[in-house]
DNA sequence: GCTTCAATTAACCACTTGGTTAATTGATAG
DNA sequence: CTATCAATTAACCAAGTGGTTAATTGAAGC
């Protein structure tokens, strides 16, 4: 996931990684420093370090420099799109609609010896 | 994100790609087989074979064998956990809240020179 | 000035990713 | 049997990821 990705795919890549999204569930209760962020985890220091690069990256977290200490705090608003992108789907998955679409598609395949659904693609020629 | 990953994170991964997001949106109007998949990307046969394998990795297709084609249809139900984890943040990004604590914070930094917020991470010793 | 501490950068490593071309598998049509 | 066609696998490559240890930066405290 480069540099010169789609927001969305950065946004999806950041959130692809437990201990990332664990550091979004730690932020989501209050801002903290890169050590207090750190301390769960059985990691090096610069690996947490680069695991908030990649959320700043994707505009998830906010640092500001307060003396020696880096205090990060959550940026939600990256999150509303992925949610966004995903409510689209939502009726896919709720009723198991695609689980009805396969099963009257199998049950008819068996009686007719055919394929079809709803939004039928192009035919294929079997001249 | 090896095999060996959360099903979480795989299933976020697999969405941090536009091709593959592209290919879901696709499938979402019904099934298709994998060269009509394929057709409207300027990319080879094999990459859009190995992009399948993630989504069906991810559970978010099935293949189906009819003769020489490959049937794709959506599994949308991966998504609903994505969705979830992403429903939690809403408020955070509903209303700019993260903004309002950072405003609400900043300015109180900037009468009394010190730092606080909602929730208080555990404050440093400056002894 | 020197030390300490928080954090980042640098350099390195094994592994994954996203793409390629060439070869292979399986089914269909003559 | 042979040719064709859909799709996958194999082998390869450049670039990115997630981790490490060692070195560096910058502010604080004596």
């Amino acid at each position: 996931m480069a540099n010169t990705d789609d927001p969305l795919s950065i946004t999806f890549a950041a959130l692809a990684d437990p201990t990332r999204r664990a550091i979004l569930t730690r932020l989501a209760k209050g801002e903290a420093t890169v050590g207090e962020l750190g301390e769960p985890f059985d990691m090096s220091a610069p690996a947490i370090s680069k695991h908030l690069r990649v959320l700043e990256g994707a505009g998830l977290i906010a640092r500001e420099v307060d003396a020696r200490w880096r205090i990060c705090r959550l940026r939600a608003e990256p999150m509303h799109d992925a949610h966004d992108w995903l409510e689209a789907y939502r009726r896919h998955w709720e009723g198991n609609l695609d689980r009805l679409v396969e099963f009257v598609e199998r049950t008819h395949r068996a009686d007719t010896k055919q394929r079809d659904s709803g939004a039928p693609r192009t035919p294929r020629k079997k001249p």
